[in-house]
DNA sequence: CCAAAAATACCGGGAAACCAGTAGATAAAA
DNA sequence: TTTTATCTACTGGTTTCCCGGTATTTTTGG
């Protein structure tokens, strides 16, 4: 885990320039930490741990390519050892709960201040989970609904959802994704059986709550 | 508007501290501007505003204290040669002309690199409008549902919707309600039509994007 | 008061959604 | 390699939704 390690290899992942640029400065002054490299698409960084170590990479969790989610579960998967600090403007609890759960070691909202932010690197290296301030309040107060964890989808099932929310009906479905309208309604109903929901209408519902499409 | 000035005095306004640094960063490159402060609240700015001359002011109109949008007002009333960039990840067509209708002179995504932001910057002192270039396709292609405007529902069909998001299916809505199924269908159908769409799904969501269900 | 809007209700029919259960093929993880 | 997850596909059936009309009663606003 390189907790004791005095020199920090670290990677940013953010299609922000200026966040990069101000992260870059910020860190600069720290002698124990060194960049390894800045990236605007999550792809790009995946590429690079291919082939190079990483020990802490600062992942803002809306990036333009892949989902954020995504990027964190394949970061991990593909470098276990790898702590991911999630860096997002997003302030819902299920969100931040969602990162977590694909194995970031912490949330920071984007206002951190700068000592707050070294304060949370240091922390998430000690291998604990680290949060800024503002996102401490929120996970501390949990709200009604999100009693019942977001469900996990399959990519075929995202797909399907993100159809269904545009009004596609199942033989449609079927047609443009080349395979036979029952397989379709089966996932349409593992959809519903996932989100514990009896049809669309509620559906929708529940995937806009977690942000699982996006409406634009 | 000092427009030959070869001394630019800038301000910048945002609550995101890293934000600030990577602007102050790439903006040190520039010798012929200079940085007066960086301010993470509205209300701190108009102070200095009060007794100091500021070229430009780069401005997140999302703050945590004032709408950015009032702030805007507030310079452009306080100091009327202030040129004001508007600097946000907001890609709402609507939320970008209410900034422009504001007095600001152009519009940055955060997502700007930092020959765009600079050059967004010179076009702003010449007296032009700035835009980034995502900003200027969102400007060009008015996207599709912004052309109808949101339909206006009865009483009666307001509540269907709700009950509709709600999961609620034509037969429990008219026992809940003590009418006939055959007239909520006909509810139903009105909604669909008002909403121009083909079921439930797409009601959901346009329901959604218009913000007439609430969701929590 | 009277016209317009809204809420109510009906018919018939076709399409789509939902339910319960099963199961082969393949790809990924242990 | 064996297990597990995912994607695929089917049978057969019930319920709900959606579409095309039409039409009466209340409410509301000028």
């Amino acid at each position: 885990m390189s907790l004791m390690n005095d020199n920090i290899v670290l990677a940013i992942v953010d299609d922000h320039p200026i966040v990069i640029e101000g992260l870059r400065t910020l860190l600069k002054e720290e002698p124990q930490i060194s960049i390894a490299g800045s990236f605007t698409r999550g792809k790009d960084f995946m590429d690079f741990l291919q082939h190079n170590k990483v020990d802490l990479v600062l992942l803002d969790i809306m990036l333009p390519d892949t989902s954020g989610m995504d990027l964190c579960r394949d970061i991990k998967k593909l470098s276990p050892d790898t702590v991911v600090l999630a860096l997002s403007n997003h302030t819902e609890r299920s969100i931040i709960l969602q990162i977590l759960q694909n194995g970031a070691s912490g949330y920071l909202v984007k206002n951190v201040s700068s000592t707050e932010l070294l304060n949370c690197l240091k922390e998430a290296l000690k291998g604990e989970i680290a949060f800024s301030k503002e996102v401490k309040e929120i996970i501390t107060r949990p709200s009604q609904h999100e009693f019942k964890q977001v469900p996990t989808l399959t990519k075929r099932e995202k797909q399907i959802l993100q159809l269904v929310s545009q009004g596609k009906t199942t033989p449609v479905m079927a047609q443009e994704l080349n395979v036979s309208p029952l397989t379709i309604e089966t996932h349409r109903r593992n959809l519903l059986q996932k989100f514990d929901v009896k049809n669309v209408a509620e559906l929708i519902m529940a995937a806009v709550q977690h942000k699982m499409i996006t409406g634009f």
